[in-house]
DNA sequence: GCTTGACTTGGAGTTACTCCAATAGCCTAG
DNA sequence: CTAGGCTATTGGAGTAACTCCAAGTCAAGC
């Protein structure tokens, strides 16, 4: 599979999975005879795992950990799965937090926006 | 007020509020005989609006148009006011879709974390 | 045989800070 | 009286996570 169809499914760009790529984030990409890349199953099942944990906003440096973790020959030894299942706690949390932050932000900019529209004399 | 303690009310750095500054995010800051910043009444309370459109995500360029906006002599003019509510409810808009996104993570992680404690023979 | 289009590379640019250095005025505590 | 702590200034470097750009290769299509 070429670089563009393997970014559709996984829900990226090509650039950025070549910045996956660059900084170590993926496992050896195999190449064709004309030098592209050639995304393959365990790989791609990764960029899709991948798009999903940075999207809970895990900064790249523990998605790093956390790749590097998964594919350790040791990878389902209990450190290793602990490890793992500790980032992903603490991702948790961090997103009930955002939820209330983001709900805080709404509740801010309705108010805002209800007194433009009463400003303006619009119906909502 | 000096910088440190209007950092503390509006939930900014220091740093940042210097930043702003020189961004021209803000309309100038007095200051006293020893050159010290001397926030006071709209310009703190102008801090923490900022604060706010920021904490929604809202990008630092439209903050500035809305700054430049709120700050015209001509601000409550039905054109400027009726800008600075689209900016708003575009702000909306990307939160409602911020929201969801969150939802779609959470569940996936939730999910994940569910396959590693039953890997780990935990409870919860 | 030339254009088109997908791909490659390395490196520069972007956003919104954040930190650092160097220098200096003023005030308080020991 | 001196050291420490707060503030100020300019200027520049560093950070995360991309994102874009220029220049180049290669195969296919008209």
């Amino acid at each position: 599979m070429p670089i563009a169809q393997a970014a559709a499914h996984a829900g990226l760009s090509q650039a950025t999975i070549r910045f996956y790529e660059k900084s170590g984030m993926l496992p050896k990409i195999a190449r064709n005879a004309q030098g592209w890349h050639d995304v393959h199953g365990d790989t791609l099942t990764w960029l899709v795992t991948l798009g999903h944990l940075r999207s809970t906003g895990m900064p790249l440096a523990n998605v790093k950990r956390f790749a590097q973790s998964a594919h350790a020959p040791d990878c389902n030894s209990e450190p290793q799965a602990r490890m793992r299942l500790a980032l992903l706690r603490k991702r948790a949390a961090r997103l009930a937090q955002r939820r209330a932050d983001l709900a805080a932000c709404e509740t801010y900019l309705t108010h805002k926006i209800g007194i433009y529209t009463a400003l303006l004399g619009e119906t909502s």
